[in-house]
DNA sequence: TTGAAAGCGATACCAT
DNA sequence: ATGGTATCGCTTTCAA
């Protein structure tokens, strides 16, 4: 069913059964009712392609993240979608399992499709095609890569702070011995995650050890390499995973290996993933405001003032619970104040 | 950037440039380079919108999922992507919420989309939908509702024979006080799921007490029912969930309230979604092969031969992992053969 | 093997 | 307030 032939069949104009359709003020109300009632019988729904083509608009944002199974991402997603519904608009998702030639084809895919907007929410950006990215006249928002410019939004968590935090918290707690949970090294972002907790570890001085592993995006991933870390000769009492989804299977590894948490070992993620306080035991990590992320990058693609590009920063916060504790031989007294 | 734009420039036509873009074999490699070199030059990208337009064809499948915070409804995604992948498709998702308006919502949108392939994967399906669909000449694979039909392909899994089989193997264990947890009651195919365990109970005889209690498919929703099951008269020492997601909130509650599980109360949910084994203790569940499911409805949509509806059915199979054991109080010799 | 031109199904401008 | 029509960017005959 075609918009010419809603308007045969009501004796009208395509001119009019379009203006009835988007709504337009200038259409005589009893010629809406005729128009509608036909659109209605037929169950007419227009083609977008050729609304897309014709308008010049497609109403649709575009979202690429590294791992759509982690629920980080998913929470970014699902906040992000939430607002572009209200505006009527579509959020298309991509994701690339870290892999920059996916990235490559899945910033394609978008364009190609015409999105009015990309949120790129990934870790494997590079130079290279964040330059790209520039180049191009859709408004885009990058989460903790690139940098602001004419068309680019750049939204940037302190992965920094957050490590800091959680580290001194630990140390403050007896902690001297430290594992550190990444994946994917050689990606800018996670890299500069693992230089940021070597270089805490370092300020804590030589009474401070500590390794690092890494593994997949994956609770698997995270078992894996927590089971690396146990294989040594280190012996963490304290092991901070680069995020919650890795955490999951940290957790896992250590029960495997008869270490209780927090007793024997304390555990710590990043990203307070839903999931995360319904865990046991529940998890300490660093909140990253997903769903504000999610909006921040919408109203940065939908209202972003092409003059002014911004630059957004997100302080993340420690949330303790009960997978972190006092060091195993620490003098567990409590103070009660 | 237009096709004529580059047709001009590589001074041919643009069908000339059509032909190259889309592989065809007859045109002659040179004129094949000297398009290419263009085509890079100025960063061509077509427009999907003007080529399925066009072309009448999307290259678009879509799939609509109840919750996509749910790793099962994300697994069987994955899978469908993967193959539609393969074949130069490309997958458009939306979720529900499992409410009826938006599933109405998601449906016009894809077909005004004009995706090639449709599959809904919800439990909000109601008659009048589902012949709505029926109506449409798009291929359509339905999941856990819906006949097969012209265009429609139905898969379907028993979850009464999962059910029953778990439930048996909890009676076999001495459990004889079983809870159930749910969500979304007045759903279809939840609905049914409920009924089928309540079914299986009443087999047992008088014997066997048991309750039901629900809440929202989450972790969280799973933690409340839990928490209304728990805090009733009948003190189930076996709890059966709808599903994994919210299986893992019934573990937390069960920590919260000091009852160990399984040693106190065993716990099995329905599905095995990858968080399953990781979880502590490791989940006892019912494997739904998501991946198979995807490849399935990916299949179907494609390949479907309009002549031979299908109705596919899955059998499930029980998985015992850490969160099931004998109930409390029964003999808990083992015999080792 | 390549080009010209007729659609595809809407929108939006210009008339009336 | 309504209609006519050029236009969007591409695919696909049909000719040459």
């Amino acid at each position: 069913m075609t918009l010419a032939e809603v308007a045969r069949r009501a004796g009208v104009s395509a001119a009019t059964v379009s203006r009835v359709l988007s709504g337009s003020p200038a259409v005589k109300p009893s010629m809406r009712e005729r128009v509608l009632t036909v659109v209605r019988q037929v169950n007419y729904l227009p083609n977008v392609h050729a609304q897309a083509l014709a308008g010049g608009r497609s109403r649709t944002l575009g979202m690429i993240v590294s791992n759509i199974e982690n629920p980080f991402f998913l929470g970014v997603f699902m906040a992000l979608e939430e607002h572009a519904t209200q505006q009527e608009y579509e959020v298309l998702v991509e994701h690339t399992g870290y892999r920059r030639e996916r990235l490559v084809a899945s910033i394609r895919s978008m364009l190609k499709r015409r999105v009015e907007g990309l949120a790129v929410i990934v870790s494997e950006m590079d130079r290279g095609l964040i330059e790209e990215l520039a180049a191009q006249d859709v408004p885009v928002v990058f989460y903790d890569v690139g940098r602001p410019a004419r068309n680019i939004t750049s939204i940037r968590v302190r992965y920094d702070r957050g490590t800091q935090r959680t580290a001194e918290y630990l140390y403050s707690l007896g902690h001297r011995r430290f594992g550190f949970v990444g994946h994917h090294a050689g990606l800018g972002p996670l890299e500069e995650r693992k230089r940021t907790f070597t270089e805490v570890m370092e300020r804590f001085g030589k009474g401070v050890r500590f390794a690092t592993a890494s593994g997949m995006d994956s609770p698997a991933g995270g078992r894996h390499a927590a089971g690396d870390l146990l294989s040594g000769t280190l012996r963490p009492t304290a092991i901070l995973c680069a995020n919650d989804h890795m955490a999951v299977g940290v957790l896992r590894e250590l029960h495997d290996r008869g270490l209780r948490v927090p007793d024997d070992v304390s555990v710590a993620g990043f990203d307070n993933i839903g999931l995360a306080e319904h865990l046991c035991p529940s998890l300490t990590t660093v909140r990253i405001p997903q769903r504000m992320i999610g909006q921040l990058a919408f109203e940065a693609l939908m209202f972003g003032d092409a003059a002014k590009p911004r630059d957004i920063v997100i302080e993340p916060e420690l949330i303790v619970r009960e997978s972190s504790g006092p060091a195993p031989g620490t003098n567990r007294r409590r103070r009660i104040d």
